[in-house]
DNA sequence: TTCTAAAATGAATAAAAATTCATTTATAAT
DNA sequence: ATTATAAATGAATTTTTATTCATTTTAGAA
């Protein structure tokens, strides 16, 4: 007997985002899926029950993926600013580099096939960065005149639209830009200020 | 005879635009849309010839709405600070009150309906706010050592990061939150700082 | 008040998209 | 090498959605 092929189950999660980031979910029908991804209508039927299906386990996926990556290399780092200077590139590496998804993402949640449940986790994933900016406060790392919450918010509202401006070629970003873009970032909380 | 009813394109607008916040463009279907705005399915098509004429001047009617907004009042300030602050509360209410709005121009951004012109235009209409940083670095009223360009980045990013929060409830803004949040952006970009 | 032309209606139709399925193909096991 | 079994195919079918149209209703003109 033949055995399912794994590299299919890519090439679908590929074409999806893809076709997503170019037309929308609005736009994206399981025939141009399968031709995008070089498979014929019924083979996806094999993979996924249903294009709801699909639609739920990539943004599951991508989810998962995209927070496992905004952490990453954290631990290594001696101290606090060089701790959010990780996190702050990280998540601007990946807004550049994981564009499309971002799109699909965003679509996502407004979109008929968010439940409840997959909105709760959304916002559960920020919490760790959340986390750290509080650490950073308990340990008088940050200035104690404003709100940390706020903090993160600025934070994460410059990345995205960096990163956003970026891809669209209206403001380019080298390793040298997205370092000074850390220190306009730093300034603004750090406790000396 | 019988005169055509503006009020029913108002209801029609209306109804696109809460439809689709709930379940984006993807989900969003004449009938419903029909349902919603009161009407029958036949006289959508009055006002509309098709789904796709209605998707594109809903999306050309709110982004002029959108430009007019942002710079309202803005000349009646009578300096730089307040001209900018003026910009900042208006951007950012609008993103509230108008958030439905929002997420259907970020929506089209990406579906099959958007046009190469409409996409140029959608740029055009941040210019005179990046004209506005320009014009207060060439007074000597911005920092020097800073890009022009990444401020108003940083400007935009926490705008819009604040109000997508305030509407889901996770970061709830007042009027002195909000002023308080325009200091913060100030502070990172002004002369002294 | 009557007449008329256009608006309004929603069931009927057409078009588009999702999903199935009879058939073919490939490969693991023997 | 043969066989059995599940994958792969894409045309056929079903489902959903957009659009039309015969009919009814309405409001301005005569």
């Amino acid at each position: 007997m033949r055995i399912r092929d794994e590299d299919k189950i890519k090439r679908i999660y590929k074409a999806a985002i893809c076709l997503i980031s170019e037309v929308g979910i609005a736009g994206l029908t399981m025939a141009k899926l399968a031709k995008e991804a070089k498979l014929a209508t019924g083979t996806v039927y094999i993979y996924f029950k249903s294009k709801e299906v699909l639609i739920n386990k990539l943004f599951t996926k991508l989810q998962q993926e995209a927070a496992e990556r905004f952490m990453q290399g954290m631990e290594k780092q001696s101290n606090f600013k060089q701790q959010l200077c990780r996190v702050f590139l990280n998540y601007l590496n990946h807004r550049i580099k994981y564009h499309d998804e971002s799109v699909f993402l965003e679509q996502y949640y407004r979109s008929p096939y968010i439940t409840k449940d997959q909105l709760q986790l959304t916002q559960a994933l920020k919490q760790p960065v959340l986390d750290l900016f509080h650490q950073g406060q308990d340990n008088d790392e940050l200035r104690c005149d404003m709100d940390v919450h706020m903090m993160f918010l600025m934070f994460l509202g410059f990345i995205r639209e960096l990163a956003g401006e970026h891809v669209l070629g209206f403001y380019v970003l080298d390793e040298k830009k997205k370092l000074e873009a850390f220190e306009r970032s730093w300034e603004l909380i750090e406790k000396g200020g």
